[in-house]
DNA sequence: CGACATCTTGATCTGGATCAAGCCAGGTGG
DNA sequence: CCACCTGGCTTGATCCAGATCAAGATGTCG
């Protein structure tokens, strides 16, 4: 089976010859796990990264009230903890929000990497900043946009990203998460999500039955989420 | 002068031999720019990144309605814009909070510290990774946390950042922060920001007077913040 | 079949926004 | 030297987006 991995580097910077190999010889041992199972927990000292072979996966911290917040969302093909390489401890755990697909992806093998592949290396810093962006969008979101903003705003983000690896079909993708889930993406409770929602919908914006999501305005999406997709780097230059 | 950058990443990492030389090597040219001066625009294609050399400095991004969110500060010693050497094009402005003192590195340069030195590689995309964990610990602090709680979190980790760069006196730091500026980067209203600051000087937990802020009580205001300082990685690892 | 979780709707409450005004300090120009 | 202006700080009054509480509807699974 191709690896997703090397498609998402791809459609950023076209690979030398001799990396995709090196991408393809650390990644060998993966497994499943179940929908709500926690993959790397809080403050655990690591010594391997977790690649998304398969399905959606989030970065959640809690807070002591029990309320969780999700700082990121992860879809297939997405280096889930390759931060934590440099890191080595990591501030928030990692749960699967469907069943998922992982690979384990040894410390040593990615600093064989740093030490023999510099442009791979750059391109590997490059995915970790991209999250950097994504934290970024998500801050103006919450601190500057309303609630409807905010949603719309991830419905895009997800969107590009979801078509940026073949999951979108047309103008539809499928987005498994509940609305308490979208609640601890946007920091917002579950029936206020609720109320968003049917909002977006009542303006012909989107349909979303089950996980079924589809995008009916583009345009007028985009224009409620003030949506700027630059920062998703989905271009290829040298880097 | 001493490079603040290199204190900076001895606090991680020990530098290997020839690292520092490295290092000092590509800061070569520095400027001082003025107070609201905006050192990088938006989605400029970049060739160079700039380090921090003295002062306060934001990034941030602006919506339509006018409204600004400062999505990261940053202070002497940190590279403000180093994920733009991979990124190439950046998703916000960055913009003076102070006078400032800046050195512009040329990426060339940077891309020859990745084919020559891949540890001082690794800690600089460390650090790269470092203002991720902060994004999400705002993040989780805007989703979850009263205003309260926000903005005695975001004081628990400037001080600790000023202090990592001896940048405090005791239980004191400069802070040169106007509450419209707080209001920004907290994505409060400066009005609001205003007694919610009050509320933490009645609660005898800091003083602000001027730019100067006293804490008072550091477990009470890491209670009220629910701080846990470990997303900064102020520990030596070898990485 | 019961148990459980999600979605939905309504009613009420509240944290923080907005609007407005007064106060003070520093900076400018006459 | 004063008159003026500007921007930040502070306080009060009002408003509203979103939280919370509560309950019913629907759906799924063992």
């Amino acid at each position: 089976m191709p690896n997703p991995l090397i498609q998402k580097l791809e459609a950023r910077d076209t690979l030398l010859p001799g990396e995709r190999e090196a991408l393809e010889r650390i990644v060998v041992r993966s497994r499943t796990c179940r929908f709500g199972e926690i993959m790397v927990r809080e403050d655990e000292h690591l010594n391997e990264s977790t690649l998304l072979l398969q399905g959606f996966a989030a970065r959640a911290k809690t807070l002591r009230n029990g309320k969780r917040q999700i700082v990121a969302v992860h879809v297939t093909g997405d280096f889930v903890d390759l931060h934590s390489f440099v890191l080595k401890r990591i501030d928030h755990s990692i749960v699967a929000l469907t069943p998922c697909r992982i690979a384990n992806v040894a410390h040593r093998d990615l600093e064989a990497i740093t030490e023999n592949f510099p442009h791979l290396t750059r391109l590997l810093w490059l995915s970790t900043v991209i999250d950097g962006a994504i934290h970024r969008a998500w801050l103006a979101a919450m601190g500057g946009r309303s609630a409807a903003g905010q949603l719309a705003h991830f419905i895009c983000e997800m969107f590009l990203r979801l078509k940026a690896i073949g999951h979108t079909d047309g103008n539809s993708m499928v987005l498994p998460f509940t609305q308490p889930e979208l609640g601890d993406i946007l920091g917002l409770s579950s029936v206020h999500v609720n109320r968003v929602l049917q909002g977006l919908r009542s303006d012909n914006l989107i349909r979303w039955q089950d996980q079924s999501i589809t995008i009916l305005d583009w345009d007028g999406l985009t224009r409620t989420a003030e949506f700027d997709p630059t920062y998703l780097s989905l271009q290829k230059e040298p880097r």
